[in-house]
DNA sequence: ATGATCGCGTAACCTAGGTTAACCGCAAAG
DNA sequence: CTTTGCGGTTAACCTAGGTTACGCGATCAT
């Protein structure tokens, strides 16, 4: 259940059974959603936060014209809206990709946790700032690198951040995601995120279907995807 | 001097005259450092923090092509690396875009800071949310808006951003960046962001020399850019 | 004072990715 | 069953923005 989340956390820091207990205490209620639902909408007043235990959600932009770009994608194990505790509205959607469970943790028992263990106030400080970090990667993406250098780059981090919850199996895992959607995440139309793909698969770096993402060679992907793990935070937080 | 970050700060949230206190007391050392230099480097490991009280910095990233991709820029007020707080090392470079004066602002006292007044704490993880949802806006200009709308946004952005710590003069304001940088920050080519500005300019939208830009038509500019400043959180925290 | 460098401006040409419009297979709905 | 709609695929064509190259003036180091 929410152990996924503690594995997360457990993989930069160490959590105390008295801790654990109080993460644990967080939930107030489990919720399960079908696929392609808005959990969050911009703007609105927020009270709790939303733990994402098992599928995939996206945060996303739209533009008047009806352009949408997704701003980062949610596994299980992270907080897709913990930013929502400090800024009270969000300045994007949450919507579930897949069929979603999801804890629901009230702002009020965050105060409370992060006022008896500061600790954990700095670590879910940090995680947010760990979002913040994967944007700035999306940035780069989006303005410097080619649609196939920037879809490769997509694949090689999720494998990483999957990997970190266990949610991936000789080297793939399940992607639950459209072209559609994938395009959004990537500022591409369909059209073109459907040819990128299919020269990913030409290369004989991934292979996809039946929403399963496979990646036939790590190193071609990574290399041409320039990916380096480190704005991902892997290691052991000095803390 | 510092009280411009205060100024800032005050447009979100009252701040007492104990914690104003507490907050000045945060400087160690105050800087001056001419434009172009990198402050900080990636990767680097940090114990302090630097706020910006006068000048330009931007947050970069690079390719190993050579590519480099503004994520932010930073102005008076801001703190420029207030994530390095948790993240202790970043996943970006930090440079000045034009002479600086700077507070350095050690991790020891923001500890400190926190633990004395948690709703400070509070309000210092808002600001690096904040820092999100500007990137977050950035990801949706470099996915999704044309280069034109894409610039008119920046100039807007940078108008309000501007307005809160009182940098800006009758429809414009101090502009010090070269047309590289500029075009670094649109992830355009120059040659691209010389033509962008161009039609803005003969569009009658913006006039932009001697590093001052004015912004001719505001109206029209926000209307080219989709500009609507939610996402920059203007209005009184309920904290 | 002078060559070198930098920032700005432009023009000619090129290409990555957008646009439009099909077709196919499949699963859900009737 | 069969229709309908969705997701994936492909092709022809087009354009926003990239590339290369060069000219101009200002500043700066020798």
């Amino acid at each position: 259940m929410i152990t996924v989340h503690l594995k997360k956390l457990r993989r930069r820091i160490e959590i105390s059974s008295d801790e654990e207990r109080a993460i644990r205490a967080l939930v107030d209620e489990i919720r399960t959603m079908p696929a392609d639902r808005i959990l969050i909408r911009s703007g609105e007043e927020l009270n709790s936060s939303i733990l994402l235990l098992d599928g995939w959600l996206s945060r996303s932009k739209d533009l008047p014209g009806g352009e949408r770009q997704v701003t980062e994608l949610h596994i299980a194990g992270d907080f897709a809206d913990l930013h929502g505790f400090t800024l009270k509205r969000l300045d994007h959607d949450v919507s579930t990709l897949s069929d979603c469970k999801v804890a629901v943790v009230p702002h009020e028992r965050i105060k409370e946790l992060i006022e008896k263990f500061p600790r954990l106030g700095q670590i879910y400080w940090f995680s947010t700032n760990m979002d913040g970090a994967i944007q700035r990667e999306l940035s780069l993406s989006l303005g410097q690198r080619s649609a196939i250098s920037r879809m490769a780059h997509l694949f090689c981090e999720l494998y990483v951040r999957l990997d970190v919850v266990g949610r991936t199996t000789s080297n793939g895992y399940a992607f639950p995601l459209t072209q559609r959607e994938l395009s959004e995440c990537l500022g591409l139309t369909v059209v073109h995120a459907n040819r990128t793909l299919q020269e990913l698969r030409r290369r004989g770096l991934v292979e996809l279907e039946n929403r399963r993402l496979k990646i036939v060679d790590r190193a071609g992907l990574e290399g041409l995807a320039d990916f380096d793990p480190t704005y991902l935070y892997l290691g052991k937080l000095p803390l």
